[in-house]
DNA sequence: CCGGATCCGTTTCGATACTG
DNA sequence: CAGTATCGAAACGGATCCGG
């Protein structure tokens, strides 16, 4: 058994010292629900992350399989950071995530889809995102993020 | 609109502040799936959280509702830690946790009964752990853990 | 014993300035 | 645009001490 450098065997503990620090799971979540894709659009996310801890949170989430770097064909300078096989198991924990702060929040102020979906066809809506995801594959600019391809606004985000 | 310190409207990031650190969940954990009631008991687990992070973690999960304590009344000596509703609603979070975990470190080593139950019935296995964390809610010693009561052992755990 | 509280060295994080 | 470098602040871990 490879050493992982991780105590305790427990899947639970395995998941949260793997992730690490919250900024791996916003960076991810960006990704796959925000369409966003490179370092500025990161640093712009309204939760402020700082440029060190990008980086540092960057490096670690590409060695880990859960994205890939690559560099833009259309604009050079730009690299462009799009989900790995591990970041895209993700999405439902994600939704997990997002469906307790839903709900942890008060569900007033929220989208009544995107809630109903949620709860009540978690499975459907996890195969929805996954396609989405699938279409938009390209490291191309322009395709739509899942927020957009729901046609619901999930929650307020610059 | 009262404020929570914390940063940014979408959920995802209001769980991940809200949750904190690592130990929260685990202390959750602790008290949903194997039944540990008291301070010595969490002390006890393999992660092996310090004394200052447990009380600090415990009195934290209290004041956000996650957490009830209450002084046993066999042993005057003990406090027992329950949950409360905002720790109970943690489950299928909890449960999303361990299967990426379990995914992510492979199948081959984990009892497949639990695995299957995780895939293909994940709705039943909440509910049963729900049935299961209701039937126990008396804060004596002796009631089995939902580990117990599934009847599988889901990961090992002294 | 049980359930903490306190102290302190180390690590991590956050803010900001700077660079290719 | 996409990162490094630096430094102070905060969090964390380990050990020890204390009250019932």
């Amino acid at each position: 058994m490879k050493s992982t450098g991780i105590t305790g065997n427990c899947p639970i503990n395995f998941t949260l010292e793997t992730l690490g620090n919250r900024w791996a799971l916003l960076i991810v979540r960006d990704i796959a629900f925000y369409g966003k894709r490179t370092y500025g659009e990161f640093l712009r996310s309204e939760e402020g992350i700082t440029t060190s801890m990008l980086a540092d949170r960057l490096l670690v989430l590409e060695k880990q399989g859960m994205i890939i770097k690559k560099r833009s064909n259309t604009d050079r300078r730009k690299e462009i950071y799009t989900l790995d096989r591990r970041g895209y198991t993700l999405v439902p924990l994600l939704l997990e995530l997002s469906r307790w702060g839903m709900y942890e929040n008060g569900l007033a102020d929220l989208n009544p889809a995107w809630v109903e979906q949620l709860q009540t066809n978690h499975d459907a809506l996890v195969q929805l995102i996954y396609e989405t995801l699938d279409e938009g594959g390209s490291v191309f600019r322009g395709e739509r993020s899942v927020v957009e391809k729901l046609g619901i606004q999930i929650y307020s985000n610059k």
